[in-house]
Parts: C-alpha cells; sequence; structure tokens
DNA sequence: CTCATTTTGAACAGATCTATCCAAAAGTCA
DNA sequence: TGACTTTTGGATAGATCTGTTCAAAATGAG
C-alpha cells in the first residue's frame, strides 16, 4: 500500500553502532551516522526520531547481542575456570573489524556520568553479567573446582572489572602480549 | 611595566582539569571552562591559546601530579604488597571532592583512538607507571615476599589493568563495597 | 492505470560552539 | 601624573551541528 524501505533496519542501526563504538557519542555526528548506515538524513530522522534515540537503540542492541553470547559461555557446561578463560579471551582475541575497546565500558566513561537513564540502562546490563558470573563461580564452588571460603560476588565484581580494564588498555592501544599478560594473572586470583 | 594578570595560572589550570574530568572532552565548552576558571573568554584564549591546548595543558598536569604520587608510594619501603595494597586503595578512598573516575583513563576511552599526539602523551604516562611498578615487583622478588617465578611485567600491567577497571566501574556508580572487593581479590593473585 | 501512502534527497532553519576583535579598564614605571 | 602595555568584557564572526520541511520519486492496492 505504501513505498517500502530500501534498506534494513537493522542492518542500519548495527552501521550506527559501530560508529558510536569508534568515536564515541558526542564526537559522531549526524552526518557521519547518515554516512556509516547509507541513509540520508530523512530516513535517519524517520526511523529513529533523534541521534539521542538511535544511540540508546544502538546501545541496547550492543548489549543484547554481547551479553547474550556472555551468558551463552556461562551457561555452558565447561569446567568455571575455563569459562572464566574463555571470556577473558573475548578480549584478548577481539574480532580486528570491530572497533577497539567495548561501547558499553566507553559508554560507562563518557556518557553515564551526566546521563541518568544510560546510568540506569548500563547498570541493568552490568547486573545480568554480574549474576551470572555469580552463579558460575557457586557452580564452581559445589563442584570443587573454586575455594569455598571465596564470595562469588567479589569474584564476579573482580572479572568484570578485569575484563574493564583490558578493553581500556586495548583501546588505548596496547599490544596483545600485555592484554594476554593480565589475563593470565587475572585467572590466578581465585 | 603592565597590567597583571589577576587571576593565577596554576589554579585556573586546575579548574579547567576538573572540568574536563568531570564531563568529558567534547562536552565541556569553552564557556563551562570560563565558569569554571571564572575567567572571561579572552583571558582563557589568551593564556591557554584554544580549547585543545588548555586539554592538553589539563591533561599534563594532571599526569604530572598523580603519577608523581605513584612514584613516590612506589619508591618508599614499604613492602611491595603494601604498596601495591595502597596504591588500589587510591581509588577505593578517592576524595568525595574528585570528579569520578580518572582523567587518564576517561581520556584514554574518549580521545586518544582519534588523536594520536594524546595517545602518545598517554603512553608515554602508561610507560613510567609500568616502568615504577615493575621495579617494585623486582625489588619484592628480591626481597622473596613475591614469587620469583612471576613476570614482574606482567604483574605490573596486571594492577594497571585493574585500577583502570576499579576506575571506570567508580565513574559508571559502582558502590564502595563492589570496587574493594575487586581489590581484595586483585591482590591474591600474586 | 490511478490513487494513496511512504520514502528519499536536498535545501534550509535555528541553535550552539570555537575563536577573534576591539575598545575600555587597569596597573607599572618613569 | 602620564605614557605604555597588558588584561578584560562584550560583541561578533564563522563554522558546525541537530533537526525540520517540502516536493519529487517510488511502490503497492484497487
Amino acid at each position: 500500500m505504501a513505498r517500502p524501505r530500501t534498506f534494513d533496519e537493522e542492518r542500519a542501526l548495527e552501521a550506527a553502532m559501530r560508529a558510536f563504538w569508534a568515536v564515541g557519542y558526542e564526537a559522531t555526528t549526524t552526518e557521519d551516522l547518515c554516512a556509516a548506515t547509507g541513509l540520508g538524513r530523512s530516513s535517519v530522522y524517520n526511523t529513529f526520531r533523534s541521534k539521542r534515540e538511535l544511540f540508546e537503540k544502538a546501545l541496547a542492541h550492543y548489549m543484547e547481542v554481547r551479553t547474550a553470547a556472555v551468558l551463552d559461555l556461562l551457561g555452558s557446561d565447561l569446567p568455571t575456570r575455563e569459562k572464566i578463560r574463555a571470556l577473558l579471551w573475548q578480549t584478548v582475541d577481539a574480532d580486528p573489524d570491530d572497533p577497539d575497546g567495548c561501547l558499553v565500558v566507553n559508554t560507562m566513561v563518557e556518557v553515564a556520568p551526566r546521563d541518568p537513564k544510560i546510568a540506569e540502562c548500563l547498570r541493568r546490563d552490568h547486573d545480568r553479567r554480574l549474576e551470572a558470573l555469580r552463579r558460575a563461580f557457586l557452580a564452581g564452588q559445589r563442584a570443587g573446582e573454586i575455594d569455598g571460603d571465596r564470595n562469588p560476588d567479589d569474584l564476579a565484581c573482580f572479572v568484570i572489572a578485569t575484563i574493564t580494564g583490558m578493553r581500556v588498555l586495548v583501546r588505548g592501544g596496547a599490544d596483545r602480549a600485555a592484554v594476554e599478560a593480565v589475563a593470565n594473572t587475572a585467572l590466578r586470583a581465585f
């Protein structure tokens, strides 16, 4: 009954996400977003309403995909230590086609402190990953792989902090050996 | 022989530094900088030439002060593990009057990937802290406090990554208990 | 084919941001 | 006091950025 779109909204969202990821929220202009998505301004604004809403959607998309992968991994039947090792290695062996670092980390640094709504989105995502990690450590303790005296919540926080630190180092241009050293050292903390 | 300034350049730099620290480079406007320093636009531009150069000076000032404190601590005669504990506690017990997080970390995330000059400044600062940590771990190994089989460089990288991760968590609004848990867990990695 | 509806491109409006300009104010030194 | 120099505030220039408008193009339904 009407003219159909010539683009795939999901692909456009993915492209916008990568632009924000690479350059940051403030430094990404609406023209950058047009170039990245291949759309005109009208299409961008028709589809996503504003730069701000597009960013929210892009961030939500990022968290959905990435956190799902983390939950999958942590829900697998690997030994707990192997789960954590694989998790850390996601950062050591990051896809070279992806921008450096992590959109969640970048957003926590750049946007969250002055934007309560974004901060709340990040907090919810953080809690999901924290809970999955906690469960993994608890399972590891029940299986006798992890020292039962440790607090699973503390270990979960530690893993998240370690990955966050690695992501920042990578974004700062650290070489692979340094990132690998961090991961291997962290694995000895529990 | 001419009219003297009514302000202290160092204090103005400090105020600008805190503005960039709190809000980020892009989101800090020149008007924010005037408000933070208490200077007019003319004075700001007369003294610091541009927003960009002011930022470079502010970042350099931050690194000078903070890294000096780190080097002092690591050069003290505390046992190595106590040095590291004190270092981690600088983040756990951050001054409540300071903005959340760390200007170096924020800059590594927001600015470094698209600004080689800034990235180089950060790299030099990074190397100084890394080297001081490496020496501390080496001394700890010679004193028999730290396992001699570990690679001091790896341990130094790990400590930096841990602190970086903690800084980001704090900036994201993490509560003190979580940050403390990260620090205590990290101390068990070596 | 024709009508109704949506998409699309290009121009444009309005706000904001960085930086400059210029004259008045203020201090120093003779 | 008076000449000289720098600072300072306010206005403004020029660029850039977000978001809107509008008419033409495109497409499916009847």
